[in-house]
DNA sequence: TGATATAGTGTATATATCACACTATGGAGG
DNA sequence: CCTCCATAGTGTGATATATACACTATATCA
């Protein structure tokens, strides 16, 4: 069966870009293509909009055929050149996501031979303008984890303030006073102390906190700002 | 002549969120529709992209088609729920447009019986999303003129202080208080003062200003950030 | 028990924000 | 030409926020 139209139309897809943190790097998953064109290549994960389906619903169906789930999901920005693809034109509307690494196990989708995380720093290279896609996402990432609390989407549920330290440096790309960082972030209130320590370290164990959401959203209801 | 694809497509169309101003309130560029569904109703300008033009290409394009050049143009979100469109599924990627009023003689588009400026707060009923469009667009240029100098592309080459504090005003919907607000911007240095005065108005005059697009680039560059 | 690795804490200074009210000037109108 | 009117243009003090900076505490391990 085929579908006919007056007017050439171009195909449409989502690409996502996810972000995880393992305690030193902002990683991204990516997939190595397993159909021409560009077979073996590495590329973000992403697929056609089926038409009966929404954009955030095709991204969220592409990442749980990956064993990626229940993550914060954005929508980025459209990449549309003529020429992005070789084959016909294709459009692509990009999202972003943010994962907890730790509680993730990800497989190769359907239509993908491999799937692996790789350091910002230190990617392969990407086919179409994969690449151009994952610097706005960077940027993005950049400037929301300032006035958004979403870094916490890339933390385990309990985490050392420290922790949360390394992940604005890594992100911010920029070295952060930790006595300043802690007095803002705790005098936010938006972190509630578990009464639990870090287990299994060979020093002074740190203690482990949660965010909290719904604190957030009453602040937020009220006028306040998260800044950091 | 017709085109066939083995899986349906959405069409794909471009929609401008069209801001002025004009000393007073904040406006946006609606056009009533004079093909179905919805002939007569109002509008945001819009039109499909064509197979081989940008999304950008497009939007200028239907910009031209109504005399509206040369404005400040950027992508907005894109809008894609399945049943947007009664009729079948169309994905609509949203710009938003800054232009200087004064400027401007806007004319219907083919496609278009009328073109008009709308007050946002008296704006008509519209069809589709396009609501929800204006809203995005609205919070976009909200956020964005804090940090970024994009409320100049709204007002004259040369405008006074005031003019431009009540470019605010409307915009953050908040009264800003005359003097912080002329020391911010003009501790900025991102104003030129011209010499020149405002005419024929029935008080003391007051000094025109323009802005120093260069200078701006000029200190991003040296990690600048504007803030108002 | 001491070496090591990281947790956790306070203060002083500089900068930014905020609240607030009067004088200056040019045109209009009598 | 004098007065009125409307808006332009200006400064200061109080408070809050941002920044720079270094030592003590504690758990583990050898």
């Amino acid at each position: 069966m085929t579908y006919a139209y007056q007017h050439p139309r171009a195909a449409l897809t989502v690409d996502c870009v996810v972000f995880g943190f393992d305690e030193r790097d902002l990683k991204i998953l990516l997939v190595q293509r397993d159909l021409e064109p560009f077979a073996g290549a590495w590329a973000l994960p992403g697929c056609l909009v089926r038409v009966e389906e929404s954009l955030e619903e095709a991204a969220r169906r592409e990442l749980e055929e990956m064993g990626v789930v229940k993550v914060y999901l954005e929508q980025l920005y459209t990449f549309a050149e003529p020429d992005r693809d070789p084959r016909e034109r294709v459009v692509t509307v990009a999202y972003y996501a943010l994962v907890k690494l730790s509680s993730q196990r990800v497989k190769a989708s359907t239509d993908a031979r491999n799937a692996a995380w790789f350091a910002v720093c230190d990617l392969p290279c990407l086919v179409f303008d994969h690449e151009a896609i994952i610097d706005t996402a960077r940027q993005r990432l950049k400037a929301k984890v300032r006035y958004e609390p979403i870094a916490f989407e890339l933390l385990p549920p309990m985490f050392t303030l420290t922790q949360l330290q390394h992940l604005y440096e890594t992100i911010l790309e920029a070295p952060v006073d930790k006595r300043n960082f802690r007095r803002k972030i705790v005098t936010m209130n938006l972190l509630f102390e578990t009464g639990e320590i870090e287990r299994d370290v060979a020093h002074r164990a740190a203690r482990l906190y949660r965010f909290d959401e719904s604190k957030y959203k009453q602040l937020k209801k009220k006028g306040f700002n998260f800044e950091l």
